[in-house]
DNA sequence: TAGTGCTGCATACCTCCTTT
DNA sequence: AAAGGAGGTATGCAGCACTA
């Protein structure tokens, strides 16, 4: 008998798998120290750097972002009940625009198009984009009644903003909502344009969020730095888990920087709290060196060997 | 004049970004 | 498994315009 052909002809399942090592933030610079209480150990831990620029922690957080905005959506999507639509009719994205070239600054630092002869700069645009927003919800809110929302803010070529939101719950199904939002976005705040994407646009909450949070980590270089870049409506994006302050208890946090040569020069802790541990000095900074050379040897980072004085 | 709806402002609370 | 600051969100209230 002849033997059945594997399909899983380049090993790639769980029986094959060699199990894959998390990446670690390569622009990481902070370290915190904690103790486990429980296990009676501390550690010194690298902080991630957590921009969305960064290769490893830009997609990270663009998974635990999408993670706990689908657990939200999916739980308000199962208790609305709206007679004669179903239930997907209560998701619609909505694109709000920055308005064209006579509201745009020639002279704005990132890239300029000559076409555009308005005044606002690239930072007014977004302050004023998200002010206009806020004011929309709130209008909205009080005539059509409760509804949640995520907006992810995406840059244009230029780096002039547009809005991408969703829109969840039952007061966002009727058709009608649009011209409303028309008559306020485009006439009453003098924006750009209003697009609501029909809702067979979805398969599911899946597909609406990674659409409307896939340009998190593609274009945030493009913007200035320091802007929000998304919200939510209260406690849509609330984290399930927190340390627990009485098992995990803070020790010290600080910094390293490098020196001329690239290599780690310096460390500083900026922080030390109170500890019901006591840590012998030279214990700890031995294993503060240590670590720094583990990481180095491990991630084959030069950028993190440590000169370490063993005296 | 009273009622209604809209708007802006103040405030409290909460989340995200930057910094050390 | 950071803290602090900046700024977003939610809410209530006062002032204004409009209408019956």
């Amino acid at each position: 008998m002849r033997e059945a052909l594997s399909l899983d002809c380049i090993k790639n399942n769980s029986k094959f798998r060699q199990k894959r090592e998390k990446p670690k933030c390569p622009n990481t610079r902070n370290y915190v120290e904690y103790a486990d209480m429980d296990n009676k150990r501390v550690k010194f831990v690298p902080v991630s750097c957590k921009q969305w620029h960064c290769p490893v922690c830009g997609p990270r957080r663009l998974r635990e972002l999408r993670s706990r905005a689908r657990k939200a959506f999916t739980n308000i999507l199962k208790h609305v009940e709206v007679k004669g639509f179903r239930k997907k009719y209560a998701i619609k994205m909505l694109t709000l625009t920055w308005p064209g070239r006579d509201r745009r600054n020639p002279s704005s630092s990132l890239i300029p198009r000559p076409e555009y002869c308005g005044e606002d700069t690239i930072e007014d645009a977004h302050r004023e984009i998200k002010r206009n927003w806020n004011r929309l919800r709130t209008a909205l809110k009080g005539k059509l009644g409760w509804f949640d929302q995520l907006w992810v803010v995406e840059p244009q070529q230029d780096g002039y903003p547009h809005l991408h939101v969703l829109l969840v719950g039952k007061n966002v199904v009727p058709k009608s909502i649009l011209p409303e939002i028309r008559r306020l976005w485009c006439d009453k705040y003098g924006m750009g344009n209003v697009d609501l994407k029909p809702t067979r646009y979805f398969n599911d909450v899946n597909h609406a969020v990674n659409y409307i949070t896939k340009y998190l980590t593609k274009a945030p270089s493009r913007l200035p730095k320091g802007l929000r870049l998304f919200g939510a409506s209260k406690y849509i994006l609330e984290k399930t888990w927190r340390p627990d302050p009485n098992r995990f208890q803070l020790i010290s946090r600080g910094f390293f920087s490098t020196g001329a040569s690239g290599n780690v020069s310096h460390i500083e802790p900026i922080w030390s709290f109170k500890s019901e541990i006591e840590i012998d000095l030279q214990q700890k900074a031995k294993k503060l060196g240590d670590w720094f050379l583990e990481q180095a040897r491990k991630y084959r980072q030069p950028k993190l060997w440590l000169s370490w004085d063993e005296g």
